[in-house]
Formats: structure tokens, sequence, C-alpha cells
DNA sequence: AGTATAACAGACTTAATGGTCTGCTAGATA
DNA sequence: TATCTAGCAGACCATTAAGTCTGTTATACT
């Protein structure tokens, strides 16, 4: 029974660091020996546990990106209270989280987005599908919000939701050394402004 | 004097298609075969004209970068009316080349800044460069809508040019293929949406 | 205890890439 | 007209990458 936990470890080993190391230089430009050599394991180890690159890829998407997403992004916007709220209160948890240099996956998947869009439509369709997660909560989480009266019913739910995604992933591309707080604050000002147009207004 | 003249196009030919290769595959993911390849030209050529891959690069960021965006982003924002109504305008504008798959150069800049982040920090200047100077005029049509009366003297102007520069990224990354019309679209209503609660108010 | 095999090590292959270098040719110049 | 050189062709080199293959070792099983 030993030798199940050592693969399991091996392979989790090889993914975390992967993500890492393909967030940090990218997919094309990580080499699988930088992999390796980074848990001092060979080529051996990794062709035996992942059938190429590309798989290997495919399989952090899956199992790390996805639900560290889903745990950090969407979860925390379900439940009863005013969606509005939450979703500034989790950005600006995301954008902390980004600002001290720690992995910040909404921004890791927009980055590979970026990097394979045009280039692997197989891989493009797996980051599509986290991203339409994503988008569907967001728009679940407005139309509740609407029947619990939190939310102005004239919205566009949708649009909204895009419109905020877009936002995130753009402020993310921009936070690049140095001027990470200061665009964190402004960003999250504006989106308060933003989304005052849009709260319930009580009927006098 | 012919001469003088062919070296100016083959140095042209090469930064254009240069820059739509690096565009559609990524700069590390372009070989300058692959440039040359589809100019029928040689690695002396190359070579004879641009001294590495990356002086090559910053080249083309300088000469073709820098004034397309600047003739399609910011350019057409200055002027003497409501700064907003133009901003919307203009973003529209790009956003339709982008929806005809044709190079939209703000995006082109957001896709390089994803792939050279934490890579080539002197490419990173130049490409930050570019931001400062669309961010600043955005700061100043603000602050001069402000003075001629269309927006709203209660708006920060930075932290409203940021914003916008985040959700014009966001929306060109997630347009991808088959979507981008009704991203487009919802974005630019949530745009007109944005800019309501920041339009001036006539004190009755 | 003996054997089979999971898990890995690491040399090797093949293909691509950035860059160099020598040589050719047409047009500028004296 | 003779020569020189700008502009380019393309063989060549060094390095790096993904992926293969054979060999080794510790552990599971009979």
């Amino acid at each position: 029974m030993e030798k199940q936990l050592k693969r399991m470890a091996t392979m989790q080993r090889l993914q975390t660091t992967g993500l890492e190391l393909f967030y940090q230089k990218g997919y094309y430009n990580t080499s699988v020996d930088d992999i390796l050599k980074e848990l001092s394991l060979s080529k051996g180890a990794f062709y035996y546990h992942f059938q190429s690159k590309e798989e290997f890829f495919i399989s952090i998407v899956q199992n790390l990106l996805f639900r560290k997403i889903y745990s950090g992004l969407i979860e925390p916007i379900e439940g009863e209270e005013d969606p509005l709220n939450k979703i500034v209160l989790c950005f600006d948890n995301a954008l902390e989280t980004a600002e001290h240099n720690f992995l910040d996956y909404g921004f890791v998947l927009s980055n590979f987005i970026t990097e394979f869009n045009g280039k692997n439509p197989d891989i493009m369709n797996y980051l599509q599908d986290i991203l339409k997660v994503w988008e569907v909560n967001l728009v679940t989480a407005l139309q509740k919000g609407k029947t619990d009266g939190y939310v102005s019913r004239h919205i566009d739910s949708e649009a909204v939701a895009s419109f905020l995604i877009s936002s995130y992933i753009g402020v993310r591309t921009l936070m690049v050394e140095g001027n990470s707080k200061i665009l964190r604050y402004k960003y999250i000002q504006q989106l308060r402004q933003y989304f005052k147009s849009m709260e319930y207004k009580e009927p006098a």
C-alpha cells in the first residue's frame, strides 16, 4: 500500500511545482527538465506518470487550477446575503493575495488563456470551461440578489457578470511589481462606484 | 538612393509580419525563421538589419506598437467635447476591429505584458511606458471634462482611468472566438452604466 | 526466500532555435 | 569600365527541448 501513497505524492509534487513554474515562466517557456530539476527527479519519473507535457498540463488545470478558482472566487460568492458586497470582498481578498505575490489563481487562468489563445484549442476549451462556471455562478448570485431584494431588478445580470470578470482579469494583468497596492485600492473603489447604480433602492 | 529605399522596405516588412506573428503565436513561440519563411527572406537578411531577436522586438514595440496605440486609443480621446462619450465610442471602435479579428493593438500590448512579466524586465519597461502614456492621457481627458462641465467633479480621475484600462484589457482577453460580438455589446452597455454615475448633473 | 514489478535514474535521439560566417550579386561610385 | 560594398543567401554551429529506452532498486506478493 505504500507504493500507492508514493505514487500520489510524486504526482502531486510534480503538479504543484509544475503549476508554479508554468505560471512564473509560461507553459512554452518552461521545460519539463526545469520542473524535474526543482524536485530532483528524472525524466523517467515524469514520463512514467504522465504521457506528455500537454497531458500533464491538462491534469494540472483540472485538478489544481479549477479547484483553487472554485474555492477562491466562486464559492465565496454563494450564500444568502447581499451578493454585491460579497463580490467586492471576494475580489478584494483575491487581489490581496496577488499583492503579496502569492498565486492568484484567477489571474493564473487568464495568463494561460492569453498564452494558449489561437495555439492550442484543446487546452483552451478546458480553460474556458472554468471561466464559464465562474460566469454562471456570478449570474446566479446576481439573480438571487434580485429576488432577495439586494440588487436592482433593472440590471442585466449576464452583462454585469462578464464586465466583472473582464475588469478583474484586466486589473490583475496590470498588477505588476510595485503598483499593486495602489491599483488594488483604485479598483475596489471604482467597483463600489459601479455597484452603487445597481443597489436595490427602497421604493420609498 | 535606391538602396536606402530597399533597406527601409525590408525592415518594415520584417517588423510588420514580425508583430503579426508575435501577436498570433507569442514572442517565445515564434522563431526568427518563422518570420523569414513568411517573407522568403534569409537569416542573413535578418541579422544584417537587427542585432538580435530581442532588439528586433523592441524596435517593433517602439515603432509600430506605440504609434498604433497612440492613434487608435489615445489620440481619439483628446478634444473639446464630452470625454465620457468619446471614450465609449473609441473603445467600441477598438473592440469592433477586434471582433473582426484584425489587430487590436491595445490587446496586443496586454498580451505582451502578460508574456514578458517576470521574464524580461527590459522589455517590460518599454511596454509599461506605453500603458503610462495611455493612462496619463485618460486622466487628462477626464480632468478637462470636469472643467468643461461634462464630468462630475467628485470622481477620482486616476482611479477611473486605471479601471477603464483594466476593464478594456480584461474584456479583450475574454474575446476569443465566437463570443466576441455579445461580449462587446455587454461591455459597452456596462461601460455606459458605469459612466452614468459620473456624468455632470446640472445643479438644478 | 524468491520473484515480479512499480517507481524511478539517466544516457540517448531527434528536432528546433538563436546566432555566426562565408560568399554571392546588383547597384553605387570614382 | 573597374571596383567596392550594401544587402542578402544559406550552410553551419551550439544549445535546448520533448520524448524514448534500457537499466536499477526497493517493495509487494506468493
